[in-house]
DNA sequence: CGTGTTTGACCTGCGC
DNA sequence: GCGCAGGTCAAACACG
């Protein structure tokens, strides 16, 4: 999971300052070519000459200048990636403790609907933290930057009542083929979905279907379908969070939906409403309808790689700025370089 | 009887 | 403050 850390800040270093390497992979490369120079220096001028025993001392001491910050290099990623983990760690333990999240927590008042105070109490502040963690320690690291941080100040003192955006972590959007014939509003994608809403919305005459992933009880996934206002053979489904499950049923044979048959049969015959689009008459275990998949976000694994760039150019740069600001870096710097310098410049007989 | 869908009401954010 | 629009809830209903 975190090679890369390791060799992502020695790369940049390398890049900026040509300095030894402590990555494994970089090492070799950009140690070899300053060595190389600075062994013909040596093997073949012949006359050792006081200059070139300084020399050879001031390349002594800048090797061991250079080991050194190597290893402090190091040093500061293993502290990052054990405090990384750390982090992940804590993250999943404040998950497990409440795994019950959602607003199912509690006393459910018989008087009729949610109770603003009430349910926003409950379900604001254990579903919130409950639903992003995992997901930044499992696949984003850190893509969110402002939702970490927003949930960092909201958990050390703010109320944080509403943190409806920093709570959208992740939102996909998928075009599925669908015949305009059958007016389902189901998309295919493996996973159990509970309807718990309909809407008409204003751009688009065709409503949209609200979807709830009932894999998992505490699975915070939600899904929207709506037909396209352009074409209408085509679905959009649009996905909001991440599931804390994995791919439930990679059965090939009855999928899932147990129920499936239900709406499968029931709706295209006789449909009681018209104008209601409802469930699926789609082959349960046949998602041939699938057809593009364009996603903002793009699937977990495209997903991570890119997360894990996106944390590699931060850390790098912190990497090198922690360096810049050293002072026995800077000084080994302008040494070697003075020094290659001299090594280079020097008139060649 | 349990489970999932339907659907009208309610909640909330946003623009004016 | 008001109205609109999107999103959610939960009672009622349908089905196996
Ligand atoms: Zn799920």
């Amino acid at each position: 999971m975190d090679p890369w850390i390791g060799s992502q800040p020695s790369l940049s270093l390398d890049l900026h300052v040509g300095l030894p390497p402590l990555s494994r992979h970089q090492a070799p490369v950009a140690m070899a070519k300053p060595k190389v120079l600075v062994e013909e220096n040596f093997l073949q001028p012949l006359k050792k000459e006081p200059e070139v025993a300084a020399l050879e001392t001031e390349l002594q001491r800048m090797g061991e200048e250079n080991r050194r910050l190597a290893e402090a290099l190091t040093a500061v990623a293993a502290k990052y990636e054990a405090l990384r983990s750390q982090y992940t760690g804590m993250v999943a333990a404040g998950v497990t403790n409440n795994p019950s999240s959602t607003s199912e927590g509690g006393s459910v008042s018989p008087s009729r609907k949610r109770k603003t105070s009430e349910s926003l109490d409950t379900a604001a502040a254990p579903g919130a933290q409950a639903q992003h963690p995992p997901q930044h320690g499992l696949q984003n690291g850190g893509q969110q930057q402002p939702g970490l941080a927003d949930q960092m100040e909201c958990t050390s003192g703010e109320p944080c009542k509403r943190i409806r955006e920093e709570c959208k972590p992740k939102v996909s959007k998928l075009y599925v083929h669908a015949d305009p014939s059958d007016l389902s509003l189901v998309v295919k994608d493996g996973y159990q979905w509970r309807k718990y809403g309909q809407k008409v919305t204003k751009d688009n005459p065709c409503p949209r279907a609200y979807f709830r992933c009932s894999f998992a009880p505490a699975c915070p996934v939600k899904k929207k379908v709506q037909r396209s206002a352009d074409d209408n053979t085509i679905l959009v489904a649009t996905y909001e969070g991440e599931h804390n499950h994995g791919q439930p049923p990679p059965a090939p044979s009855s999928q899932q939906q147990p129920h499936d048959a239900k709406n499968a049969a029931a709706k295209p015959p006789s449909p009681p409403r018209p104008a209601a689009p409802a469930a699926a008459p789609q082959s349960p275990d046949h998602p041939q309808q699938l057809l593009h998949h364009h996603q903002q976000k793009q699937q977990p694994q495209q997903d991570a790689v890119a997360a894990s760039e996106l944390i590699r150019r931060n850390l790098a740069e912190q990497m090198a700025m922690t360096l810049t600001r050293d002072p026995s870096f800077k000084a080994a710097l302008v040494t070697a370089l003075s020094g290659r310098i001299l090594e280079l410049s020097p008139t060649k007989d």
